[in-house]
DNA sequence: ATTAATAATAGTAATTATTACTATTTAATA
DNA sequence: TATTAAATAGTAATAATTACTATTATTAAT
């Protein structure tokens, strides 16, 4: 993979924030610093950073949102506002057990709570 | 919500299988009943039997898939044939404790297991 | 049974997220 | 510095889903 201005900058975008960007949110950042950039660009970094194992993706409903954190986590999901909160619900030995509880041979756990966060408390 | 011979048979369809359809497979088989049934009477369909709580969508990466399983469980997702498999990885006590644990008015708990299904095994 | 009101439909167009394509540019290296 | 191929911008294509609208069909009241 060979070094690029546009990376380098899109990088520095999902790693300069906790709110699980869309690719849409990335795309306007990076525009900021190189006008021209195109939406192509964007994703085929994503993915090339995401190979590398640099940022890691999430699909929230029917969208991708990109994450600087690649430890194991889970996340809670508000249908409000639509904020995508970090937790971490259990500890890898239970993430592990898991995985070795069925005849599958597990790469991942992704855990997602879906509710109301606290900003919309009656 | 008033009757129709159209829902009557995408909620027949959905109760049929437990491949998880999409909106399309269920559309397809539709067809076979209904020649003429169009994309958005499925979708819309799809939609009211979800409000009406007589079946449940997952999003399944990018796309929607469709459950008559309404009891809380998990998926196994197989990242060779795409499969999803039901299982029950928790009781609810754990998944209401869960619920309970952080400041956030939970509703539901979504946990995919990703990997490989034992139809792939080396 | 007939009619009136309106929910649901088919067919089509529009939207949104994402991927594919291609001529040009740019980083790495010989 | 010249060469090579990866990366880019710009644009077109695709796929899933939603929106729109004139027509049809279900329900409830007559």
């Amino acid at each position: 993979m060979r070094y690029s201005h546009q990376r380098e900058a899109i990088q520095e975008i999902v790693y300069g924030t906790n709110a699980h960007p869309t690719a849409d949110w990335i795309f306007q950042k990076a525009k900021a610093k190189i006008p021209n950039i195109s939406m192509g660009t964007v994703y085929r970094n994503l993915k090339q950073l995401e190979d590398a194992k640099l940022i890691k993706s999430i699909y929230d409903g029917n969208i991708a949102r990109y994450d600087w954190n690649k430890e194991p986590h889970d996340h809670l999901k508000c249908k409000v506002c639509g904020d995508l909160i970090d937790v971490q619900l259990f500890d890898d030995a239970i993430r592990t057990r898991i995985k070795k509880q069925y005849k599958f041979e597990a790469d991942d756990v992704v855990m997602t709570i879906i509710g109301t966060c606290h900003k919309h408390a009656k």
